[in-house]
DNA sequence: AATATAAACGCAACTTTGTTGCTTTTAGAA
DNA sequence: TTCTAAAAGCAACAAAGTTGCGTTTATATT
């Protein structure tokens, strides 16, 4: 389906500039219920774009908070979109993510609420919680492995 | 401290065998209480060893059940050793971890409980839970920026 | 429409983390 | 003492990401 102007709200709205990669890539995102990493948006933008660029671009989109981090391990960092980008729907700045072992993709579990969890606060002072529940997804449990 | 009688103990029950680069691994492990990287123990190690013995070695102690992931993002895998490895303390499967993103150590929290949340179980096969605490810890905390 | 400029792009080079294949050394059992 | 699997060492490679720097371009302003 055709986001273009969607698009071009966001990029415009933080006074980013409206280029194809930049576009596509946002697309890409918008299109997809899971999270992606740089090599993830290469392998499904067409060839030719040089890495440093994507890196740069989902650098600029998380500061500037079109893109947050989903899952971030050594095969690299995944990123999603932020949910207050849509009108319509409440951002939740803290919500529990999802990572299927098979495939590899990490969903966001924007419903699912994290709970408060007691920890030694003389020892730690608490910044943000990284909620990440691993297992099988529902494509792949269907699936012959 | 000397641990070596520990260590000699540990390395045996498991069929591994004790050589200098592991003994000196483990103790590394035994005397911090905070996670360790390949790169972590190389820093700590006298310079010579190589790389590739280091990685295997922990490669080998995660199998054996002696160590595991602690966390595991771009920078590295950190591994803590187990705690079912202490005679006197019970092992927590599934604990918290905390990171302090200063000096991006990251701590077991054997104590804390893991919350249980609820996910939209017919689209998701849970497996195990991540979560892992990110903030400052108090050495940090008192620290000149 | 022309122009100025900051943002975005592209290229080369580099770093870090980790892996694989193969050979040599060695701990520890027989 | 001998034997052997485990561990160590070396070379080469791969994936993910970063940095510096010069070029192009989207877009605001004239």
């Amino acid at each position: 389906m055709d986001n273009s102007s969607f698009i071009n709200d966001m990029l415009r709205e933080h006074g980013l500039k409206k280029t194809r990669i930049r576009s596509e890539m946002l697309s890409l995102f918008i299109n997809n219920n899971f999270a992606l990493s740089a090599s993830d948006i290469i392998l499904r933008m067409k060839a030719g774009n040089d890495r440093v660029t994507i890196y740069r671009a989902l650098a600029s989109f998380e500061e500037n908070g079109i893109l947050h981090k989903a899952s971030e391990d050594r095969q690299g960092i995944k990123y999603a979109i932020c949910e207050n980008q849509y009108p319509d729907k409440k951002h939740s700045v803290q919500h529990a993510h999802f990572r299927c072992d098979e495939c590899q993709k990490t969903f966001c579990l924007n419903d699912v609420v994290l709970p408060n969890v007691k920890i030694p606060n003389k020892d730690f002072s608490v910044n943000r919680v990284n909620y990440t529940i691993h297992g099988t997804c529902n494509e792949c449990k269907d699936m012959p492995r």
